[in-house]
DNA sequence: TACTCACAG
DNA sequence: GGCTGTGAGTA
C-alpha cells in the first residue's frame, strides 16, 4: 500500500494547497551562464564557441565551453586570453554618455582596440536590456506549460508542476498502466484519507533523464516516484523547447519543495536535470557535501553564524542536525529553539533575534536539512521603484552639464524598462515621483525628489525635463562648495506608479464599472499570477462592449477590442482627433491597426528622435502585438 | 518615507 | 569585483 493518501494526490491539483502536500512536485530551471549564451546566440556562434560576456575589463559571464579552459568570472579579459587564445570576447549593449538608446558595438570590444573606441566607463554606462527581453521570452515558454511560475532572477524560474503530472496521471491516457487509479478516480471510489493503491508493477514508463539514484534503488515504489517520473518527462520537454525556438541550454531541478529543487538545478550543469526524489534527499544532502549555508537564504552571514552556533560539524552538518533533533514534535523544535536564543545570548554575536524569530528560524533548520522546508509560489510583487544608476570613476562627471549627459541615459534606460513592463503586465505604468541622488568624493549623498505630473504615458522628455530641473537645484546648492564635483555617484529613481488598467479603463469609459484605475499596491498581482481566486474554478461572464453594440466569445478578443478602444482615446488625446477614429466602423479601424506592424525586431534601439509619424506609430506599436 | 544592511545573481 | 535588484529592519 502506498504511504500516501487521496487528499494528498487531489491537494497537488490546487495551486494554493499544491506545494503543502507531500506528494507536490517543484522544478527550479536555470538558463546556463546566461548572459553567455545571449551573446553567444545573438552573434551566431555556436556552442562550442569559448564565449565570455564582458563589462569593460571584467568578465560578467562565462560559457560552459570557455570554462573548459579554466576561465572563471574572476579572470579579467587579459588573464582568459592567456588561458584561452581563441576567446570570443563579447561586450555588453552600452549607452553612450549623453544619448538616450543602448547600443552593441561589436566591432569596439575593450580589449585591443585603439584608445579613442575602447569601452570605459567614463563615457558608458551598461546596459542589461537585452537580457531582460532575452528572459521575458524564456518565461513566455514556462507559461504555455505550467500555470504557476515565479520568475525568480533574470535567468531562473520555480514550476510548481503539481497540475500538469496530475493530470498526466489521471486525466490522460498517454501513459499505460494507471487504467486502475484512474478508474478508481473518476468513479469516485474512494475516500479523501483513505490511502492509495500500491504503484502497479508493469508501468510503461522509463525513468529518464534526471533521476538520482546513486543507491540503485528499485525505481517505482511509491506514486511520488512516479509524479516525479512524469514531471521530469514534462521539464525535458520544456527544455528541449527553450533549446529548439530560443537556443539556450538551462538546467532543472525536480523535488518536493523549492530549496531542494534549487539544489538539483545547480547539481549537474550545462544542459541536464535532476530529480532528487523524496527517498533520496538525505543521501542527496550528505553526500553531495552540502552544508546549511547550500539551501538559499543561508548563504550569507546568518548561514555561518548559525553553522557556528549550532557546532555543525565539517562532515555531514546537515544529517548532524537531523539526528540531533530527530523528531519533529513541537518540543524538540522548542528545544532547538532554546539553544540557538541561549547560544545567541552566550557567546554575544550579531544576532539580535526575538522569541519568535528564534522559533520561526529553528523550524525552518529542522526542516530544511530534511529537505521539507516548504514555500508557496509568490506572485511578483508589483514593481515600487525604477533606478538608473552610474558609478563614475576620475573625472567623468565634473560639472553640471556632464551630470545632464549621464542624465540622458538614465532617461532612455528608464522609459525603456517601463515599456518592457507594459508590455509584460499588458498595464499602463506612469511614476508620480522622481528622485535624482549624488554622491561625492567624500562619499557624502545628496537627493533631490519631486513629483512627475503628466498627461498620458511618460516620455524621455518628462524624465529629462524634471531630471534637469533636480540636478540643477543640486548644483546650485552644492556645485560650488568643494568636494561636490567630481561625482562619484549619479542615479534616477522613478516611483509611485499609477497603473492603468487598459480593458478596464476603457469599460469604465462606458460606465459599466466603477473601478477604472488601482494605484500601485501591495495587493496588486498579475491576474496569471493570482492564485487566491483562480484555484479550482473559473467565473464566465459576459463580454460586450455597448457603443460598439458587440459581443465577444473570448476574454481575449474582448481585451484586443477594448485595448482598440484605450488606443484610439490615447491617439486622439495626443494628437487630436483624426479622420481615421471619426468616421470608421470598428471593423474598418481595426485593419488600420493591424496593419501598422511594429518594426522588425533589431539588436539595437533607434535614437529617440523622431518625424510624427513614427511618433504615431508608436502608440500603435504598444498595442498592435 | 528614507536609509542601511543582507542576500542573491 | 562591479553592478543591479529585492526585502527587512530602523529611525
Amino acid at each position: 500500500m502506498s504511504e500516501y493518501r487521496w487528499k494528498d494526490l487531489l491537494d497537488i491539483n490546487s495551486k494554493s494547497k499544491a506545494y503543502l502536500s507531500p506528494l507536490s512536485c517543484i522544478a527550479h530551471i536555470d538558463v546556463n551562464a546566461f548572459f553567455a549564451q545571449v551573446e553567444q546566440i545573438r552573434c551566431h556562434y555556436n556552442v562550442e564557441d569559448p564565449v565570455v560576456c564582458v563589462q569593460w575589463n571584467s568578465i560578467i559571464a562565462v560559457s560552459y565551453a570557455a570554462r573548459k579552459f579554466g576561465i572563471t568570472r574572476m579572470d579579467s579579459v587579459f588573464d582568459a586570453l592567456k588561458k584561452c587564445s581563441n576567446l570570443v570576447p563579447i561586450h555588453t549593449a552600452v549607452f553612450r554618455k549623453g544619448e538616450d538608446f543602448w547600443q552593441y558595438h561589436d566591432d569596439c570590444g575593450s580589449w585591443h582596440t585603439e584608445e579613442e573606441k575602447r569601452l570605459t566607463p567614463e563615457k558608458f554606462k551598461v546596459s542589461l536590456d537585452p537580457y531582460r527581453r532575452e528572459s521575458r521570452k524564456v518565461i513566455k515558454i514556462f507559461h504555455e506549460w505550467c500555470d504557476m511560475v515565479e520568475k525568480a532572477s533574470v535567468d531562473e524560474v520555480f514550476l510548481d508542476l503539481g497540475r500538469n503530472v496530475f493530470a498526466t496521471l489521471l486525466l490522460g491516457d498517454e501513459v499505460k498502466g494507471f487504467e486502475s487509479i484512474r478508474d478508481q478516480f473518476k468513479n469516485g471510489e474512494y475516500e479523501l484519507d483513505d490511502y492509495l493503491p500500491t504503484v502497479p508493477r508493469d508501468l510503461d514508463i522509463q525513468f529518464d533523464p534526471g533521476d538520482y539514484n546513486p543507491e540503485n534503488e528499485f525505481v517505482f515504489q511509491d506514486w511520488d516516484d512516479v509524479l516525479f517520473c512524469l514531471g521530469s518527462k514534462i521539464t525535458d520537454k520544456i527544455r528541449q523547447q527553450i533549446i529548439d525556438v530560443l537556443g539556450y541550454t538551462t538546467s532543472c531541478g525536480i523535488a518536493r519543495t523549492r530549496t531542494m529543487a534549487k539544489l538539483g538545478s545547480n547539481f549537474k550543469k550545462p544542459n541536464a536535470q535532476t530529480v532528487i526524489r523524496n527517498r533520496n534527499i538525505g543521501y542527496f544532502l550528505d553526500n553531495g557535501s552540502f552544508e546549511l549555508t547550500s539551501f538559499w537564504s543561508m548563504g550569507g552571514i546568518m548561514g555561518k553564524e548559525l553553522s557556528t552556533l549550532l557546532e555543525l560539524p565539517k562532515e555531514k552538518p546537515l544529517r548532524y542536525i537531523r539526528e540531533s533533533w530527530p523528531m519533529a514534535s513541537s518540543d524538540v523544535k522548542a528545544f532547538m529553539k532554546e539553544k540557538i536564543a541561549m547560544l545567541a545570548d552566550d557567546t554575544e554575536r550579531s544576532f539580535n533575534l526575538s522569541d519568535e524569530q528564534c522559533q520561526q528560524l529553528s523550524e525552518k533548520i529542522f526542516l530544511l536539512a530534511r529537505g521539507d522546508f516548504k514555500m508557496p509560489m509568490n506572485p511578483r510583487p508589483m514593481i515600487r521603484s525604477m533606478m538608473s544608476n552610474k558609478n563614475l570613476r576620475g573625472e567623468s562627471c565634473r560639472h553640471y552639464q556632464d551630470c545632464l549627459a549621464w542624465l540622458e541615459v538614465f532617461s532612455g534606460e528608464l522609459i525603456g524598462r517601463i515599456k518592457e513592463l507594459e508590455q509584460e503586465y499588458e498595464r499602463i505604468f506612469i511614476p508620480k515621483t522622481m528622485t535624482i541622488s549624488t554622491r561625492t568624493p567624500g562619499f557624502q549623498r545628496h537627493s533631490r525628489s519631486s513629483g512627475l505630473v503628466v498627461g498620458g504615458r511618460i516620455k524621455a522628455k518628462d524624465l529629462m525635463e524634471l531630471g534637469t530641473r533636480l540636478t540643477k537645484e543640486l548644483d546650485t546648492k552644492f556645485g560650488n562648495t568643494k568636494d561636490y564635483y567630481p561625482l562619484t555617484n549619479i542615479n534616477m529613481v522613478i516611483s509611485n506608479f499609477e497603473i492603468l488598467e487598459t480593458g478596464r479603463t476603457i469599460v469604465d469609459m462606458f460606465g459599466r464599472q466603477t473601478q477604472v484605475i488601482r494605484k500601485s499596491g501591495d495587493d496588486f498581482v498579475k491576474p496569471s499570477d493570482n492564485h487566491s481566486n483562480s484555484d479550482d474554478c473559473e467565473i464566465k461572464r459576459t463580454l460586450r462592449c455597448e457603443p460598439c453594440d458587440m459581443d465577444f466569445e473570448t476574454e481575449l478578443s474582448f481585451k484586443e477590442h477594448t485595448d482598440f478602444h484605450y488606443a484610439m482615446r490615447l491617439s486622439e488625446s495626443l494628437n487630436g482627433a483624426t479622420e481615421d477614429s471619426k468616421n470608421l466602423s470598428y471593423g474598418e479601424r481595426r485593419l488600420l491597426f493591424s496593419s501598422a506592424k511594429r518594426p522588425a525586431k533589431t539588436s539595437q534601439q533607434g535614437p529617440s528622435k523622431k518625424s510624427h509619424s513614427q511618433k504615431k506609430s508608436d502608440i500603435y506599436k504598444y498595442f498592435s502585438k
